[in-house]
DNA sequence: CAAATTGTAAACAGGTTGTAAACGGCAAAC
DNA sequence: GTTTGCCGTTTACAACCTGTTTACAATTTG
């Protein structure tokens, strides 16, 4: 491994707390911890972490809740810490879009191996994805700010979108050229798996696509391929910051 | 994307693999079985599979060294379907590559939820990696555009093929000077079985002919193999990005 | 020549997309 | 605590497209 993983630890008893980190840290991994879940989605967005180990239990906020407010934002790996009893939460833990569960007291060694190949997956996902570092996007005489998660039209008005409808686009615009799948749409915004009656996709594009004043039927920016997905038509320009 | 994922049993157990089976494909999934480890690499390259389910005791092979030397070659989701009293050998499984195991009997709604979150990872991996490998194929002065799905002719014309036109010529194109069946091609573009009545091929290929302007009595780009199938009959060269 | 295979026009049916409207969870405002 | 507004999601349906089937002519094989 290139440099040596990242992982937090987000657990209100020390002692359990001090276990894992010890484990981790003796293997070579880089651990920081949190004793509760307050500032964990502000953490975990401002760190690089690879890997999340999450009590299930915590005091002020529940851990189910904060896996799926972190499934939204991040593909940070995410696994559960849980006891013997807490079968139903763990299920709905998965559902939530956590990676796994791990049941005290721990087996280190399952511990290990389930953590190593967790932030393989993370890893590999992520090489890809830190391609760019692009201040804004230029098509036309548009402008998508990255920064600012605005569009502005050739006149320089801002075009009010959603997060949502931000960051469909931006996703199709800094990939302009491909067709990504609605799956891959979906997943790029939200962490979240598509089924083939998931229309959300479909909607948000042609919210968009109201908004930029686009004919759907003969689209000049988000072409529809039927059968496969969406791609961004025109020729883009990089800005870097 | 479009189509559901696809997961590949492998068990010597016909009781066992038959339940897994109708679980997944009651959910919607395609599901393939095989009774024992001798073809699973084979299997596993040859089609895509996004998901395996891997009874950790077979037969003949041994189910670890199995996913070890799958490991190697391919990112495909690994699960091990294992007895409750594996305990080694699920840690060992895990140590090999394995992304996780199940014990029987199966918690039907866990072993869903894990399976959709790895199917995601799965996908999303590869999405990205298949994109980055072939940018597009040129035969004479003809371009077909991988990413664009977009056929061009010498002239720097685009030729307007739907999806499924698109998939045959680019199946075609990319094992250009090998025989395809219709059987094949019908399963590259649409995951379908084949019946010897079943004519879909036959006219989709005309279709594409007519598009591109090719003699069916003489044609020059995809060729007629009676009683087996069709090939493409050019010299290609791949663009890389 | 008979039987099998392929080419293809035309009709068909089911799938895919666009979109308005309703819904529901969440957070800010009151 | 309740209300309000926002926004992503689901639902429903119309319009359209495309893969599939059908039917028959042309061609090849034995």
């Amino acid at each position: 491994m290139r440099d040596a993983a990242h992982i937090l630890i987000i657990d209100d008893e020390p002692a359990t707390r001090q276990l894992l980190a010890s484990y981790f840290e003796s293997e070579g991994y880089r651990v920081s911890q949190l004793s509760d879940g307050d500032r964990v989605i502000a953490t975990t967005l401002s760190s690089d972490f690879d890997l999340l180990l999450l009590d299930i239990r915590l005091p002020h906020e529940n851990g189910l809740e904060l896996t799926k407010e972190l499934r939204k934002v991040s593909d940070v790996g995410i696994i559960l810490v849980t006891a013997k009893s807490d079968e139903i939460d763990r299920i709905v833990g998965l559902e939530m879009g956590a990676d796994d569960y791990v049941t005290k007291p721990f087996n280190t060694r399952e511990l290990f191996a389930r953590a190593k190949n967790l932030i393989r997956r993370v890893r590999n996902a992520r090489a890809v994805e830190k391609l760019s570092v692009t201040e804004s996007i230029k098509f036309e005489r548009w402008r998508l700010d990255l920064l600012r998660h605005q569009l502005y039209t050739p006149k320089g008005d801002e075009v009010a979108l959603t997060e949502g409808e931000y960051k469909i686009l931006s996703t199709l615009a800094t990939r302009s050229g491909r067709i990504l799948s609605r799956e891959q749409l979906l997943d790029a915004i939200n962490h979240r798996s598509w089924d083939p009656t998931d229309r959300t996709i479909d909607v948000m594009i042609g919210k968009i696509r109201k908004k930029m004043n686009d004919d759907p039927a003969d689209p000049k920016f988000i072409k529809t391929v039927r059968g496969a997905g969406y791609m961004f038509a025109l020729k883009t320009k990089r800005l870097p910051c």
